[in-house]
DNA sequence: GTCTATAGAAGGATAGAC
DNA sequence: GTCTATCCTTCTATAGAC
């Protein structure tokens, strides 16, 4: 069952190929024709390793998507403050996406076009054990920030929104950003600490204005 | 050059077809025979008013995002605080979006496939009159919170994303936030006074952590 | 203005030689 | 394993009758 040296490598190849054409295209807009043109083969060999487009994307999505998720995970078990878990997730998470700003867009564009791949693509990264295995680290912290049970998720959602969406809205932002004379590249590499700061304020809030619906 | 009712009547309906259609599978995957069939029609006459699909999907686009983004404007002028803006900003945005939850996720989509349609959109809706605006009219309390026509962009953006996001995110979203007992529309009618009380909490936040890079 | 029928092109997939 | 040639379906677009 072992693949000769010379199939990995073309396999490898038109894998590649097929990523960055999806990434740029989607599963709609992208063309078998171009992947094997970008790969520098035909496109009988796209058929020859992958059976079918619908095969040879999923492959690919699983991939991205499987890379994308498993970067949320470790951070959880950093051995640090939750304060500076923050801080850490902005500064790593966005370093990433900042290398590869076309993810958030195809992510979100494919998993708008087929809902139903969701299902694989979570298992293992519910809300529910994060919020448990954070509370038991963090407990301490949590209640003095006032972070409970009901506005976990409104609090998680906010600092995945924080960091993904510049990079979804890349194409609208960087214009906008153009027009105050604010390179997007920068603009991201303030917002890793803006970012942070900017929960980290709203949690430490003398006020405690902090919204605990119950 | 008055258009007789009939064909006013037509080609609304093959308009409102078109726009379902095109919000639902985006351009690539949009079919104009999907679009005739929903509009109870053939496909000739698509092409009869619309001359291709390519003209069709612009209008459709072109309105789509006119309307969506000529929601912000309003908003800037009502006689409210800067911080009574922020809360009707979450309130009035994300009840639209509430409503048209496939809006973020077709804008998203289509300006990452064609960035250049991005030029017409934007005219108007530059960051740097927006910031002009707020600041004469908000100066006292831009002092008091530490806002800046440098981190502006950062401060506008972050509110965007809080109220954006989630929706263009809602196939994964909804999955996530079930596995904690909570649904998708209970979260968003949550977040309207979540959101902006984390916004405002960050600003006033007494120890002033609030970022400013200079 | 609206329809049927069809042209014409493009794209995914396969057959078969090497 | 890789190529050329080609099949077949799908889709946009148009011609032409009514």
């Amino acid at each position: 069952m072992q693949i000769p040296e010379k199939d990995k490598h073309t396999e490898g190849i038109i894998f590649e190929a097929a990523t960055r054409v999806f990434i740029e295209k989607g599963m709609d807009g992208a063309r078998m024709q171009e992947i094997a043109d970008r790969a520098g083969i035909n496109k009988a060999l796209l058929h020859y390793y992958f059976r079918s487009k619908e095969r040879l994307f999923s492959a690919v999505f699983e991939k991205i998507a499987g890379q994308m998720f498993s970067k949320f995970a470790p951070v959880m078990d950093e051995n640090l403050s939750f304060e500076e878990k923050i801080r850490f997730f902005f500064r790593e998470h966005m370093e990433i996406l900042k290398n590869n700003p076309g993810l958030p867009g195809f992510i979100l564009n494919e998993i708008n076009r087929n809902p139903d791949r969701m299902a694989n693509l979570i298992k293992g990264y519910d809300v529910k054990s994060i919020w448990l295995h954070l509370q038991k680290l963090h407990g301490a912290e949590f209640e003095k920030y006032g972070i409970t049970k009901e506005n976990f998720p409104q609090l998680i959602t906010s600092v995945v929104s924080l960091s993904v969406f510049p990079f979804a809205a890349k194409a609208i932002f960087s214009v906008i950003l153009e027009n105050m004379g604010c390179h997007f590249d920068d603009y991201i590499e303030q917002r890793k600490t803006f970012a942070a700061g900017f929960v980290i304020s709203a949690l430490q809030s003398g006020n405690h204005d902090m919204p605990r619906y119950s």
